[in-house]
DNA sequence: TCTTGCTTTACGGGTTCCCGTAAAAATAGC
DNA sequence: GCTATTTTTACGGGAACCCGTAAAGCAAGA
């Protein structure tokens, strides 16, 4: 089993319990921090003294508080750590449940397990902990099947861009101009047009405020 | 101190966590349980044997599974408990943090505390038990402050109905015919168009798809 | 260079939405 | 019962949006 671990987790009471449930994997030294900065510390210094972490545990999301960080998400976190340890075992132990975000998290970061706080948690988080030990990645049993539903969209970041505008109260007849000013390909009033109602079309939406809040729930804008 | 505490959440570790910080506190009797309608039913049966639960430490939303359950949040629960044991004291810990929202709850349920899943949680959950149990009432320092921004509207139920349908692809100009086939008593166009704008100017905002993202944002829709 | 196919843009008419004004209806007070 | 005030509705002109079509731009290949 893992020899050290070092658990990221802002809230107290999560913090808690991840910890005990890795004690009782029979982890000797479990390290646990709050703050993304001082998970960052603490790699470095165990790099330096040759005594590196075997795995870390890190959530997503931090609040911000008056303790001002550098490093402010668990995905900025894992970035940077991956810098000066690349071998590092990473498992993710997050609220963020769709399918789409957590997908995204394996591919850019590569990390070797995700682990959702739903009902069994600290039960799965266990098997993901020994998954990962044995070489093998841990993937939730939801993401694996249907990630995408019957009438889904790949929005493109054209698409997201002129989406937010309009969410931030742009009119559409102004669109253009703006996509004029950061240098964006397609910037007529008609390719937006178009845009959008192919996009309201697959999506079988008749109106704008469909699509934005559609797009405001799967975390889109 | 309180003599037997019920514990109704759905996340293991938080489970776990706050089970271990009720019994740091000297709590001999502590129950957790994992969904709403077991809570329901031990509450109930506690009852029967005339040994009532002093305290219930609730979250208010619970994910669904296959087990189907007839109370599917916090909030419902608690409507239920108080029916058969109206003095019960109430303890909500969730994650939940919009202002309005949980000013609701204190103002609609009565509930006797409320502590959000943040940095501090499991030391903010001894205090709030102990004032709770001092006959006080343990509301979030945040809470206490501003509640309103500066360009802040009171939405009526008028004003969520007509969102919601715009929310749903609903053509302005066929809300009359919703709202007269529901009884609700401004039905005209015009009245329509008038709240939208008087919204949308309180706000500051200059479109629709502006006002709903804003409504899903805080929870209204 | 010219053709072909694709993307982007320009234009126009029809619909919906916005907004002001005025009429109609409901409410309140006397 | 009547007037005064407010709320609701009706109407109309102008702006914004939707949607189809056609023209213009652009890339690749013969």
């Amino acid at each position: 089993m893992f020899k050290k671990v070092l658990i990221v987790e802002d809230h107290e009471v999560t913090n808690i319990s991840v910890r005990k449930t890795v004690e009782e994997l029979g982890i000797p030294i479990t390290k646990y921090v709050y703050y993304c900065d001082d998970a960052f510390t603490w790699m470095q210094n165990a790099l330096k003294s040759e005594e590196p972490y075997d795995l870390l545990i890190s959530d997503l999301f931090f609040e911000e508080d008056e303790i001002k960080q550098k490093l402010t998400s668990g995905i900025e976190l894992i970035k940077a750590i991956r810098q000066l340890q690349p071998n590092l075992k990473v498992l993710v132990f997050s609220a963020e449940g769709r399918p789409a975000t957590i997908d995204a998290i394996f591919k850019e970061l590569a990390i070797d397990g995700y682990v959702r706080k739903a009902r069994r948690d600290a039960q799965t988080l266990k098997q993901a902990i020994s998954t990962i030990y044995k070489g093998g990645k841990y993937i939730p049993t939801d993401l694996k099947q249907s990630i995408k539903r019957k009438n889904s969209h790949e929005f493109t970041t054209f698409d997201i861009t002129i989406i937010k505008l309009l969410s931030q109260g742009v009119l559409q007849k102004d669109i253009p101009f703006y996509l004029q000013q950061h240098n964006i390909k397609p910037s007529g009033l008609s390719s937006v047009e178009k845009r959008l109602s192919q996009i309201k079309e697959v999506l079988e939406f008749s109106k704008n405020e469909q699509l934005v809040v559609y797009c405001k729930e799967i975390g889109l804008i």
